[in-house]
DNA sequence: CTGTTGAGCATACGCCGTACGCTTACGTGT
DNA sequence: ACACGTAAGCGTACGGCGTATGCTCAACAG
């Protein structure tokens, strides 16, 4: 009977997503994201309770992008697993300044459970049981969380490692040495060679 | 010749600690701060550019608690890394609230370059050599990174675990029951299988 | 005793999230 | 065709934030 809303749940995420990828995390505000739907600050109080749930819309959209559908059987198990991880972390890379956010609020996600059902999935196949599925799981988590944040802060071909490479030899000899070995190893090959010690560990 | 300051660095980052065990991250201002040490707000601009450095001496203080020193070398090298793992996590819990500044400004805190230092020391022993040995450094780091925050969002035994395994079986099958499994799962358990995961994958 | 230096403070500005109450466009029932 | 009820969207305001700017005055060197 009233007037009709005129914008969508989904224009709301776009809206913030486009001020983040533009602006940085930190130019996110109930502001800044009313004035890119043309909008007054209090008009989005319509759609949201607070801040957070509008932060919320935006990781289910970041995270909605993630394909859940089971990688073809026919590759092995461990294989299967790391197309599931690198699909998460191809999607969350796509908004790097929503990380922290995709951190926080990804318990309330539903893509989030999509994503873990499909992976529980191989991991059963895999043979993978009981205690040890759930420690896998929350493992996989908590790597692939980790390392997307830690490539986010700094690559390790990037900056940081250029600066612990010249730290003093006496007190960091094996950093130094190895922050020189390090410039050379991609970001892909950290995530994903990390991710197989994780899927080795698991084998038995 | 002038008058001298009446504070150190460090009890200003006591201070911000203080205030955020009391009242969380969110309770932590320059304001709070400032009336937590009876001076006045801008008094600390005297000791710190901006917020982020003060933000930074907490995280030194956090990571300052870990012992860096090598453990007996008498017991497997594997059980050496977990140790190391566990003064950290042990350091880090400690201060709950501290943790998403922990996450941002680990690389600045020179407490976590000896850290790295020490578990570089016991991964050579284990015989990882070059690019192996850092893509493990790497994958300890995001790993014990992510754990740390998974389980301080939210632990295996807790709240969103028995949300989870309400779920609708006919979508997440998998899912409920996991989380059914979950539920008996204590978070130190957690926490060392996964890293074993990873201890494991390393061997060769 | 005096001069110099910087420690600490008072004020102010432009942001933020959001509580509150109003106006007004709309779909409906007559 | 029209009046009505509803809620969409807005204007204003408040308390809190980080911090730029410029002052006062405590403490020591000579």
């Amino acid at each position: 009977m009233p007037r009709p809303r005129s914008l969508t749940l989904e224009q709301l995420a776009l809206a913030a997503l486009a001020v983040i990828d533009r602006d940085g995390l930190a130019g996110l505000s109930m502001r800044t994201v009313a004035k890119e739907l043309a909008m007054s600050p209090m008009g989005l109080y319509r759609y949201v309770a607070d801040r957070e749930e509008l932060e919320g819309l935006v990781v289910d959209r970041v995270l909605g992008a993630v394909d859940a559908t089971p990688p073809p059987a026919d590759t092995p198990w461990q294989e299967r697993v790391e197309t599931m991880a690198g699909r998460l972390r191809d999607a969350v890379i796509r908004h790097p300044g929503a990380i922290p956010l995709t951190v926080i609020h990804r318990h309330h996600a539903a893509a989030g459970l999509r994503w873990s059902e499909t992976v529980l999935g191989i991991l059963a196949e895999g043979g993978v049981d009981d205690v040890r599925r759930v420690v896998a799981l929350r493992a996989l988590h908590a790597y692939v969380t980790g390392a997307i944040q830690l490539e986010h802060l700094g690559a390790l071909s990037g900056d940081g490692t250029a600066v612990i490479a010249n730290l003093p030899k006496d007190r960091f000899p094996l950093l130094a040495e190895t922050a020189r070995t390090a410039g050379a190893v991609g970001p892909d090959e950290e995530f994903f060679g990390g991710l197989r010690l994780i899927l080795r560990g698991l084998a038995d």
